[in-house]
Parts: C-alpha cells; structure tokens; sequence
DNA sequence: CGCGGAGACCTTTTT
DNA sequence: GGTCTCCGCG
C-alpha cells in the first residue's frame, strides 16, 4: 500500500477535462522552436534545461508531459514538482488544456505538498503520529517565541526573537550546514550566546515532537530522513514515478535537490528546469550549484539551453541583458530576442511616494486609453510595504487591484480563530489552538489560557475545570465547552463546522470588538464555500496551513476573475508577466534592500532579482524612483536612485520626470548620476 | 489578573 | 504608521 497513487488517499489529484475532443496529437511543431522541440522528443535519462526569461520553459515542461502521456506513460507516474503552488497550479492547468481525454489524470504540486502526503504514510517511521497539525509561519513563529522568551528575560544579551531564531534553524536545515557554525560566520551578532541558540533550536524540534507538529522545514527534512534510512520506502517511491519533472530548478536546496534524486533513483528519468540568472531564493537555502553541478552528478544528462525570448521587446531585453551582465557569478546566455522593437523602457524620477503613486496609477489610466486591460499591468515591489501608498491611491482613484503579497489571507486573525476551532475538534490536545480560542473568552486572557488548558491536557472533569476558573469568565467557558463539545461530535462537513463556530458567538464576537466586522464575517464566508471543496476536516486544515502564504483572493476566487491590477512582491511574480510592469522604490536602501546587500553574494541576488522584475515586461517597463524618502521618522531625507539604475547604459532608457501642475510640490529634475552620494546607503 | 494607555522599536524576500 | 511591551489601575 505504499505510494502516492493509491486512489482515495490524500493525494492532490486534478481531474482534467476533456479540452480538445478527438484531436490525438498536439501539433508540437505550430507551437515550438527547434530547441524546444528537441527538449519535448528526448528520450528517457536524465535533462538538464537551461533556459533564460521569457523562452517558454514552462510551455516546453508542459509539452513534455503531454508528450509522455502521448507515448503511453501512465499519468499516475509522472511526477510534476515545483516551487509554489501557483506555478504547480498553473502548469497543471496548462497541462489540462493540451490533454484529450477524461481519463487523464496528473499528480503533481509542491514540495511542501508531496512531502506532506509522504510523510502521512510514514509518519511514525520518524517519530510522528500520522495525524500530525503543520505549523504555519506564525504557529511556528509562536511556538519559538514562548521558548525564547525564557532566555530574554534573564540574558544580559539580547536575545533574538522567534522569528530570527526561525530563519537561522529554517537555513541550517535546508542546507545542512550546523546551527553553530551557521552563526559564528551568518550571524556573528549571536556568536556569543550560540550555545544558548543552538540549546533553544533543539528545544524547539523536542517541544514539536511532543505535540504532533510538523513545520515547513520538517517537511523536507523528514521526508528526506525517510528516504535516507528506509530503503523499503525508497525503493517503493523509485517505483512510483517513472519521470519526475522540477520546474525552476534553480531555486532549490539541497534537501530538496537530493530528495529528487533520492526518489528518482540512480537511472530514473529526471528533467530539471531552470535559469540561474533568476536564483532569487537563497535566504532560504537555494543551492546556486544543484543546476550547475547537475551534469557532474549525471554524467549522461543532456543538456540544452534555451536563448530565444518571446516574452519582450528588443529594448526591454537589451537593458535587462545589461543589467544581469554586472553579475559574475553566473552562466553566460545569449538571449535573443524574436519580437519588433517596441519601445525603449522608462526611467521615471518622481518626487516622494505619494507623487510614485500618482504617477502609477495616472500611467495605468492613459494606459487603458491605448488598449491596455488593467489585467495586463502589474506593480513590482522589492517589501511589502512599499505599496502602501499606491494602495490608498489606487483605492482613492477606484482602481480595482489584487495584491499578491503582503496581507495573507489565511493569516489573519479572524481566520486563525476559527480555524482553531477546527483544530480542537481534531485534535482535542491541540495546544496552541486551545489557548488561541481560549483568549477570545471575555475575562481570559494568558494566566487563565494556561491553567484551564493545563486541567484540558490533564483530562480533568467540567466540575474541576469550572472550579478553577473566575466568576466573570464561566458563562464564557462554558459555551466554548458546549461549541467545541458539538464540534467533536465529527457528523458535519467542514463548511458546516464553520457556519456552527459562527453562529455559535464568533460571529457576535466580531460585531463588538471591530469596527470592520462586515469585512470579516465576509472573510469568514468565503472561508466557509472554500471549505465546501473538503470532505474531511484534516485535509481542509493541511491545505491551509500549506497555502496560507499565497494572498486570500488566490486561493478563494474562481477563475473568472474580475480585470483588475496586479500589485507583487518581485519573488511572487517569478514565472508571470504582463504586457505593462512598474518596479518600484528603486532607490538605494529600498532595491537593493539595505540589509540584503551586506551578505555575502547579496548584490548580485539583487540584482537577479532586479533581473526577474524587467523581464516579466513584454510591452512596457516603467522604473520609478522617488528622491525623497517617506518612512515616518525619516521624513524628507533625500534618498539616492538605486545603482541597479545608475549602472546602466544610458541608452538602454528614456528618462522622464514626474510633475504636478502644483508648483510647490512639483519634483526638481536632477539626473541621478548628477546626485551626491550619500555616506549611508540606507538613506 | 485582565486590560488599557504610554512609550519603544521597527519593516526583506516565502513554502 | 503600526505592533509589541511594560506598567499601573480596577
């Protein structure tokens, strides 16, 4: 019963429909170059694709496993892994499109995803029970906190909160190296207290294991202890999946670069995907030399490069080809572009954020006018925060727009809250969810949480629990008793569940503690029709916990989107474009992030990503940069363009200012190789 | 012991 | 500007 195959259990599979009745064959050559060709009819063995922006890697992945499934490979076999769910989501849906036939059908996701169903399997072959709660981010950031918190109080040095401590045990074990040397070179600002560090790290994995939770990280790094010391399971996954497919292959680490081996086996049919100009993920381990090694590891592996570009103008391409070329450390490509000119991108010095912001959604007006759906423009940022001007903006001017980042749906609180709800009447020991509900009880707040889930861990009886708790609280209590007592009764389908929780309080506990409680509940109904997707509560909560970083709208809303602006991080554009882009903020400090370009390589992974944001353009790029700078305690500090700008062949932009009619308020024209440069770079 | 107010401190990127 | 922490009141 090994596998993932296996009907009925918890595998993500994706019923495709039938998209073109009858045709038997797709018509590779209407749609491929040569070289695509090539990649799509190559035999079994390892591949190794090298492919640069814009050249249809992925079209040529999808072809590829259309193309198998064509020769007779059974779709049960085929393995699709990649990075995030929304590539994983999108390729599969390309895939869907190409295949005739109901029968089809396709396993593929995410590493998080697979490893999750793996490890429900095997769970107790590492220690866990099968029914184990994934810690989202900021479960986990929680769990760390209250450990570090300890330390803190009592430590003359200052301590790093759970969110660092996360990141610095999260990078140890995804690239192997040890938590003590990690911060004795990484992070020199903890070397002193490293024993205190590494002591709290363990403390954290133990405190995990006793309450059945499982975090991002433990995903791979128990998935690959599995693989590593269960031969039976390794052979068993080796015979599962006869081609195991990664896309962006450049941004994995290396736990995930040998679990793909581990399952693939020696002489398995691997091909990688992947363009190292675009390694924007070594923060969280992201091994440069996976993609560059792979052919030492595969002597057999062919390999091909992919250089013509279909995405951009001529003048799009030539700045970003330009841009890249400061790099060293990198793989040289010769893209080439096969589209007209266009025009030549645009770099527009605005005045302070609020003029960037007007200038933007300005530009996006006159842009409708010349035939551009909103659909079509995206708004690329280095922060989150930086779009939070543009956002009033664009809210102000009655724009509609999608942010893609920041504010994640499923972690907001009102979310949280009743997904703990759902977690209780799963695991009726869940601790954190228990405190969690517990505190939203009036009159309760930290001290009670602990005693009452003390007694809750105990078993103790209702009269003993009801004894312990204070006078002003007890009617709380007790209706949370009956609620959560009416959840675990197990008879109601998920979305059920979640109408009950908010009928049963929530719902009245939203309308007195927030003035924008209508938003909420509406969060919450859409939460409840997302749930009608799941039959059981686990797989609802594993799915959440495992989506929670992709922004709400993602992950709720049908297809049938309304046309709307697209607002993102440049990291979650990866693999996207859009006819129109604007990049943002790109001024010292802000891109490249001050912080980031004190590690080590941290330029030139700026610069990649300064990369990544040019070539999602096809038709125009606008970057804007604004002199004065806006945080709040920093007001009107002169900020200088960003050297990603000022390294640039000065003919591969047009320049352009921005201007009010208000002439008080208007900016200066100053090119910006004219400025004085600051001592600070993050001014 | 909960809770509200005052002040400190802060903001990378994500599965 | 927003969040977290600490402190003193009820």
């Amino acid at each position: 019963m090994d596998g993932l195959a296996d009907p009925g259990a918890c595998v993500k599979e994706y019923v495709l429909k039938p998209a073109v009745p009858a045709a038997s064959s797709i018509d590779y050559k209407k749609e491929l170059n040569e070289q695509q060709l090539e990649v799509v009819f190559a035999g079994p063995g390892p591949l190794l694709v090298i492919a640069g922006a814009g050249s249809g890697k992925t079209r040529t992945l999808t072809y590829r496993v259309a193309r198998l499934l064509e020769t007779g490979v059974p779709p049960s076999q085929i393995l699709l892994l990649t990075f995030t769910n929304k590539a994983s989501r999108e390729m599969l849906h390309r895939v869907s499109t190409l295949i005739p036939g109901d029968e089809r059908r396709i396993t593929g996701g995410t590493f998080h995803h697979v490893g999750n169903l793996v490890l429900r399997r095997h769970a107790p072959l590492v220690g866990y029970q099968s029914n184990f709660t994934i810690l989202d981010r900021e479960d986990a950031r929680e769990l760390m906190d209250d450990l570090a918190s300890r330390h803190r109080k009592d430590e003359a040095v200052k301590f790093p909160k759970g969110d660092v401590l996360l990141d610095i045990g999260s990078y140890a074990r995804n690239t192997g190296i040890a938590p003590e040397k990690l911060i004795s070179t990484k992070y020199p600002a903890f070397h002193e207290i490293k024993d205190l560090v590494v002591q709290t790290l363990r403390r954290y994995d133990a405190r995990k294991r006793e309450l059945n939770l499982m975090d991002f990280d433990d995903l791979l790094t128990l998935w690959h202890e599995l693989l590593a010391k269960h031969p039976e399971v390794r052979e068993a996954q080796n015979k599962l999946w006869r081609h195991v497919l990664v896309d962006e292959y450049q941004d994995t680490n290396r736990l995930q670069s040998e679990i793909v081996e581990q399952i693939t086996g020696p002489d398995g049919n691997l091909m990688v995907v992947g363009d190292d100009s675009q390694s924007i993920y070594s923060f969280r381990g992201a091994n440069f030399s996976n993609i560059i090694e792979f052919p030492k590891r595969h002597p057999k592996a062919k390999v091909y490069k992919l250089e013509i570009n279909y995405r951009s103008v001529p003048e799009i391409l030539t700045l970003s080809n330009n841009s890249i070329a400061h790099n060293e450390r990198q793989f040289k490509k010769a893209l080439r572009a096969v589209r007209p000119e266009g025009g030549r991108p645009e770099a527009v010095c605005a005045g302070d954020a609020l003029e960037q912001a007007r200038f933007v959604a300005q530009r996006i007006i006159d842009l409708k006018d010349e035939g551009f759906d909103l659909r079509d423009c995206a708004v690329l940022y280095r922060a989150h925060y930086h779009s939070m001007e543009l956002q009033m903006e664009l809210t102000r001017l009655q724009i509609p727009f999608q942010v893609r980042s920041g504010l994640r749906f499923f972690e907001q609180a009102h979310l949280k809250d009743v997904a703990s709800y759902l977690k209780i009447a799963v695991n009726t020991k869940d601790e954190l969810a228990w405190k969690r509900v517990l505190k939203l009880v009036p009159r309760v707040g930290k001290a009670t949480a602990e005693k009452i889930w003390q007694m809750i861990e105990q078993d103790r009886s209702m009269s003993e629990i009801k004894a312990s708790v204070p006078k002003g609280a007890l009617r709380g209590w007790e209706d949370l008793w009956i609620l959560v007592g009416r959840l675990r009764e197990r008879t109601k389908t998920p979305a059920e569940m979640i109408r009950l929780v908010l009928d049963e309080g929530y719902e009245t506990y939203l309308q007195t503690s927030f003035a924008n409680f209508t938003a909420r509940i509406e969060d919450l109904r859409r939460f409840a029709d997302f749930a009608l997707r799941y039959s059981d509560v686990e797989a609802l909560l594993s799915e959440l916990a495992l989506t929670s970083g992709v922004a709400g709208k993602d992950a709720l809303d049908t297809p049938d989107e309304e046309d709307s602006l697209i607002l993102s991080s440049v990291h979650q554009a990866k693999g996207l474009e859009w006819r129109a882009v604007f990049v943002l903020w790109l001024v010292e400090g802000k891109f490249p992030d001050g912080r980031a370009i004190k590690e080590e390589g941290g330029e030139e992974e700026e610069r990649r990503l300064f990369y990544v944001a040019c070539t999602r353009a096809k038709d125009r790029l606008y970057l804007v940069y604004p002199t004065i700078a806006d945080e709040r305690y920093l007001m009107g500090v002169i900020q200088r363009p960003s050297r990603f700008l000022k390294e640039l062949d000065k003919s591969s932009y047009e320049e352009a200012t921005v201007s009010y009619g208000d002439p008080s308020s208007s900016s200066q024209e100053i090119p910006f190789d004219d400025r004085q440069d600051h001592p600070d770079p993050e001014y």
